[in-house]
DNA sequence: CTCGGTTTGTTCTCAGGTTCACAAACTCCT
DNA sequence: AGGAGTTTGTGAACCTGAGAACAAACCGAG
C-alpha cells in the first residue's frame, strides 16, 4: 500500500457513494457515543443499514483505512470520512423564507453539530423582520448579497413558497452561492456549476402511496 | 394498441420512474393552471427538468397515452399518472412528534392538495396535548393503534427525536401501518413488507458540502 | 388521397451501481 | 515460527437506468 498525501486523495468518488458517506459518518458517531473503538465492516454496515460489501467498496474509494483481520478504528475512520465530506470545519449557511418550515429549520440544533452554521435568516416580508429565531434576527431579503460576501457563504437553503423559489435561487447565484438546498416544490434552473438538491415531502409521500396501493391491490385480488 | 383494463396495467414500473412520476404530475398541474391543454414530451420534460427521451420512456410504462405528431392531452395524462401513483383519492396520514418540525408539517397546506389528509397528530409529551395545530388536536401517542384502525391509516410520518424513532416505528408497524416517512436522522429497521423512506436534511447538506469542497479546492490549486 | 412535417414509443448501446466471491493481509494461539 | 481463524480490499458478473436514434403513427394541406 502506498502512502497517500491528502493532496493526492482519489478524485472521483461515485455519486452513490458520496450519498452514503454521511450515513456512515452518523453510524460511526453513534458507535463512539457507545464507547466502541473498533468495528468490522459487517457491524458498521448493519448500523448504517447497507450491505457490507457495498460499505467496504465505498470506503475503499477514500483509501485503505481498515486492517485485515481486525476491522476499522472507529475514531480514525470517522475523521477520514468527515475530512472527505468536508465537514471538519463548519460551513456557513443562509436560510431564505422564514415561515413554518423556515422556523423549524432555524430552531434545528442538528445543524451546528453536523458541520453547518446558520449565519443569517432572510425573509421578504417586513412583518417578519421584527422577529428573532433562536437568537438570530430575521433580516430583509435584499441583504443577501452583503451577507454572502461578508461570511463567504457557499450554501443556501430555500424555504419560500414555490412561486418565489426561482427568484430566490437567481439572487443566490448572483450573490455567489453555488450550492442550494431547495424545500419548495418546484424545479429550479441554475447555471452550470451550481448544485441544487431538493427535499420534497409530497414526492416522498406519493412514492409511498404508489407502493402502498400495490400492496393493497394484491391483497384484495 | 390493445385496450387495457385497469386490472392489467403494467405491473413493474422501475423504481427510478416511480420517483419521477410525482414530478411529472406536478408539472402537468402547473400546465393546467396556465390554461395549456396539450403539450409535447419536449415541453413537459423541460417543465419537469428531465431529458425528453427519459420522459417518454417513463410514460410508456403506464401505457400509450400520447398521440404521435401531436403530443399529450394534459388533463388526461394528469389523471392517468395520478391514478397510477394512487392519489386520485386521499390517503389518511398520522404524524407522530409534534415539535418544531411536526408543527410545520401539520400546518403544511400542500398535504391535502397532493392526495393526503392528516387524520391525527400524536405526541408523547402530555404538555403538548393541550394544543391544537391548524384545527387538529394533539393526542396521546398511545392512541395510535385505535386511530390507525379507525381511519384505516396506511402511512405514518415520524418527526420525533432520533432516539425515539425506532420505538415509534415499531408501534406503527404493530398498529398496521406499512409505509413510513422518517424525518429523524436514524436508520429504522422494519419487517419485510414495510416501506420506509427518509428525509434527511443533514445528509443533503453534507452531499452539497462534499461537492462544494471539491469546487473550492480546484479553484485554489 | 397523398405527401411532408411532427412527435411518440421503442430498440439498442453504454455507463454506473450492486453483489458475490476470494486472494491478500492481519492477529492470536500453540 | 507456523497454522488456524478473521476480515479487508477488489476483480468480475450481474442488474438497473440513461440517452441516442429511428421507425411507426398521426395531422393537415393541397
Ligand atoms: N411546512 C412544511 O412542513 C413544508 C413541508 C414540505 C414543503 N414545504 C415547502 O416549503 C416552503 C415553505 O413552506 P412554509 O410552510 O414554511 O410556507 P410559509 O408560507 O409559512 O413561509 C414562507 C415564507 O417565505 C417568505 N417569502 C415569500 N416570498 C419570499 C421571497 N421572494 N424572498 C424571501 N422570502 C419570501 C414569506 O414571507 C414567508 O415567511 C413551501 O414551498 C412549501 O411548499 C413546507
Ligand atoms: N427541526 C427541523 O428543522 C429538523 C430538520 C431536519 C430533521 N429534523 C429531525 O426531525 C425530528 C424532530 O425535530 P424537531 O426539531 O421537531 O424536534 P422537537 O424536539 O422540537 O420535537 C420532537 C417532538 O417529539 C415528541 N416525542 C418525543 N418522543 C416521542 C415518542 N416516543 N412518541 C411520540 N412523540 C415523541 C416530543 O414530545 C416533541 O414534541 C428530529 O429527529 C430532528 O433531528 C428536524
Amino acid at each position: 500500500m502506498t502512502s497517500r498525501t491528502p493532496a493526492e486523495t482519489a478524485r472521483d468518488i461515485p455519486e452513490a457513494t458520496v450519498a452514503r458517506l454521511p450515513v456512515y459518518l452518523r453510524a460511526l458517531i453513534s458507535l463512539i457515543e457507545h464507547g466502541i473503538s473498533t468495528c468490522s465492516s459487517e457491524e458498521l454496515a448493519r448500523a448504517a443499514g447497507v450491505n457490507s460489501a457495498k460499505l467496504r467498496k465505498d470506503l475503499s474509494y477514500l483509501g485503505s483505512y481498515g486492517t485485515r483481520g481486525v476491522g476499522y478504528d472507529v475514531a480514525y475512520l470517522r475523521y477520514q470520512i468527515a475530512r472527505e465530506i468536508g465537514v471538519t470545519q463548519d460551513w456557513p449557511v443562509v436560510i431564505v423564507g422564514i415561515g413554518n418550515l423556515g422556523h423549524a429549520l432555524a430552531n434545528f440544533s442538528g445543524f451546528r453539530s453536523r458541520g453547518f452554521r446558520v449565519v443569517a435568516l432572510l425573509d421578504a416580508d417586513p412583518a417578519r423582520q421584527e422577529e428573532s429565531v433562536s437568537g438570530i434576527r430575521i433580516r430583509p431579503f435584499d441583504h443577501l448579497e452583503t451577507i454572502v460576501a461578508e461570511h463567504s457563504v457557499a450554501i443556501g437553503v430555500i424555504a419560500t413558497p414555490a412561486h418565489a423559489a426561482q427568484d430566490v435561487a437567481d439572487h443566490m447565484v448572483t450573490s455567489g452561492i453555488r450550492s442550494i438546498l431547495n424545500f419548495a416544490p418546484t424545479v429550479l434552473s441554475v447555471p452550470e456549476g451550481v448544485d441544487v438538491r431538493k427535499v420534497d415531502l409530497s414526492i416522498e409521500l406519493q412514492i409511498l402511496a404508489y407502493h402502498e396501493q400495490r400492496k393493497t391491490q394484491g391483497e384484495s385480488a
